[in-house]
RNA sequence: GGUCCCGUGGUGUAGUGGUCUAACACGCCUCCCUGUCAAGGAGGAGAUCGUCAGUUCAAAUCUGAUCGGGAUCGCCA
């Protein structure tokens, strides 16, 4: 070993002893004869000291040493001279007195600092990931995570979960998200394609007897980007037989409040979690994942809202539209700045437009409502009984400002949960420390695309549809719910499940609603239905997203930041220079050709 | 595929038609300095303002395209 000692170890209680250390040249700061260096490892920081009297030669080769040199210091722990104590350092009540110094390595001057406070672009970052990483916010990321899966590692072994890898070339099945696919050198013409989750294998291990089956799997799916979806994630990924959907959500509960307690101290997480259905979850929050760290829900003022002269909203109610809103508490102030950016934060999000009604805090209530105290862009085309009725709807009180959207259902809820997020975020309703998690279940297993002009799985095609939905499947599908739940924490999907079929008649029929073949049936999932025919155990299971776990316990807002080596928005890893075109002769053992896109 | 924001020395920002021969902070280099810890002091180097085209007597600044980063809708679990 290079060292006997890790940087941040010494103490008052070691002071007197000879140690060597090893690590980067943090900081260094140059009296001319005296010169200190913070050194840097993976445990902390230390001061050196290079004094002339006690190290000539090292004190001479000192004044050399930059940034980010990889040096191997020897000498002796000493207390720190009487009012020269650092109490911002653990190791701060000492110093090292140096007598030996060897240059490890040396370092150019780094793209950037090492350092929390400083902000650098997001490319500049991950093309220098290896300096990134070395600041003590990414290092402390990077051991989170490590944490959260030994924590899961340990649990679910404890519970008699085995851990079995499943493999990432498998056969691609194009529902769903795209694929990234790998060519085939021994078969030409074929592909390979990356697992979107190892859903179809976890099954097929239930069929083998495992009963108990975990793991930490990578995911891949080629769509658009956001701070919470990269190209690939990981998943904590397990799988039960003989359960029901309390025996699944137990485990998971158990496990993540086990993990949220351990990593954030100081946090508060209610149990038993909450549970709603996604029909209560859509009417009060306009979203399957609520945040429910804060109130502000939405209501329903369809009729009220097209009862008044108001024409926008009566076109859109004799179109089918709906009218829905939330009262926004002591913003009935807001001036024309702050309107203006709530419309337009309401159309990024794809709404025709936003009407804002504020009632003025002056109102002694609701019912002494008068005309001086309402104020809206849409004021003369609302009535004082109107606004009163809306109000009371939407529990508005005096000094509140009312958020209303019209549209199609599935817009105004998308426009409006959005909104309700951001006001949560102006209003600072939301505290990181606090874990609201939620179950959401009974979701409908199909729901009707418009442009396809089918019906399309809901979440995935394996979720059990409820016995007593069972009757509806080939006559009104839309009203088939299924066993199927979702995780959600602060307004983020942390994972997704379900009871699975285990029966091959039933898993035929709900391909069926959806259209497939039975040539298509069987060409992508005969594996899995015959597997059905030899014994399989009633069984389910969920996928949890890994990253975005770590990121809400880490209170970060994108995945990026947890994610060692991750991607740009565009895809793109920026330190390796991935993707890149690969060799004609790669291109033609790969038996394939390329065809550039025309410009 | 759409919309929005951003792009100026190594890093972060200021500058929104002429006074820019581009400012500031940090960093970097040289020198001084024995108690600093975001050390201090003195001096210095470093930018054709993402790229291309256009408007103009004149462009970092206006316009268009393009590339890159971010956010988001669609998409995606």
């Amino acid at each position: 070993m290079y060292k006997d000692t890790n940087c941040g170890e010494p103490r008052e209680s070691t002071v007197g002893s000879q140690i060597t250390v090893a690590g980067w040249v943090h900081r260094r700061r140059d009296h001319g004869s005296l010169i200190f260096i913070d050194l840097r490892d993976r445990s902390g920081l230390l001061q050196v000291v290079f004094n002339p009297e006690y190290s000539g030669s090292a004190h001479e080769l000192a004044g050399s040493l930059r940034s980010e040199w990889v040096v191997q210091i020897t000498g002796k722990v000493v207390k720190r001279l009487p009012g020269a104590e650092n109490p911002e350092l653990p190791t701060g009540a000492v110093e090292l007195s140096v007598t030996g110094l060897v240059i490890l390595n040396r370092s150019l001057t780094p793209p950037f600092e090492i350092s929390d406070d400083i902000d650098v672009d997001d490319n500049t970052r991950l093309k220098y990931r290896f300096i990134d990483l070395r600041r003590p916010r990414m290092q402390k990321l990077l051991r989170l995570r490590h944490r959260v899966t030994h924590m899961m590692w340990d649990f679910l072994t404890g519970k008699g979960f085995i851990h079995v890898e499943t493999p990432i070339l498998i056969k691609s099945t194009p529902e769903g998200a795209r694929d990234y696919v790998v060519p085939s050198r021994i078969h030409p013409g074929e592909f390979y394609a990356l697992p979107q989750s190892p859903q179809q294998l976890k099954q097929l291990l239930m069929v083998s007897g495992v009963e108990r089956y975990f793991q930490i799997a990578r995911c891949f799916r080629d769509e658009d980007l956001r701070a919470d979806r990269q190209p690939e994630h990981t998943q904590l990924d397990l799988e039960m037989s003989f359960v029901h959907q309390d025996d699944v959500m137990a485990i998971v509960e158990e496990l993540y409040t086990l993990i949220v307690d351990e990593t954030v101290p100081g946090s508060t997480i209610s149990r038993p979690f909450p549970r709603l259905t996604y029909a209560e979850s859509m009417e009060r929050f306009g979203t399957d994942k609520p945040d429910l760290r804060f109130g502000m829900e939405l209501s329903t003022i369809t009729e009220t809202a097209a009862s008044s002269d108001a024409r926008v909203f009566q076109a859109v109610v004799s179109s089918g539209g709906t009218i829905r809103g939330f009262a926004a508490p002591g913003c009935g102030n807001y001036g024309r700045r702050d309107t203006d950016r709530l419309v337009e934060f309401a159309k990024s999000s794809g709404a025709q437009g936003l009407v804002f009604i504020a009632i003025d805090e002056s109102a002694a209530s609701i019912d002494a409502l008068e005309d001086d105290h309402i104020k809206s862009p849409l004021k003369k085309f609302l009535s004082v009984d109107v606004v009163k009725r809306l109000a009371n709807e939407m529990g508005a009180k005096p000094g509140d400002l009312m958020l209303i959207v019209a549209g199609t259902a599935r817009l105004v809820n998308t426009v409006l949960s959005n909104l309700r997020n951001e006001m949560a975020r102006r209003l600072e309703l939301v505290d990181n420390k606090d874990f609201s998690f939620v179950w959401v279940y009974d979701f409908p297993l199909f729901e009707w695309d418009d442009d396809l002009d089918k019906w399309e799985p809901a979440h995935h095609v394996f979720s059990s549809p409820k016995k007593e939905h069972m009757q509806y499947l080939d006559t009104d599908p839309g009203k088939v719910l299924a066993d199927l739940y979702d995780l959600v924490c602060n307004g983020e999907e942390m994972g997704s499940g379900s009871i699975r079929i285990h029966d091959k008649d039933i898993q035929t029929r709900v391909f069926g609603v959806i259209g497939y073949t039975e040539d298509e049936i069987s060409e992508r999932f005969g594996q899995l239905l015959t597997a059905f025919t030899y014994g399989a155990p009633p069984h389910g299971g969920m996928g949890l997203g890994l990253d975005r776990l770590v990121a809400v316990l880490a209170g970060e807002r994108a995945i990026r930041e947890v994610i060692a080596f991750p991607k740009t928005q565009s895809a793109i890893d920026p330190l390796f220079e991935a993707p890149s075109p690969i060799t004609d002769e790669q291109l033609e053992e790969l038996h394939i050709r390329v065809v550039m896109p025309k410009t």
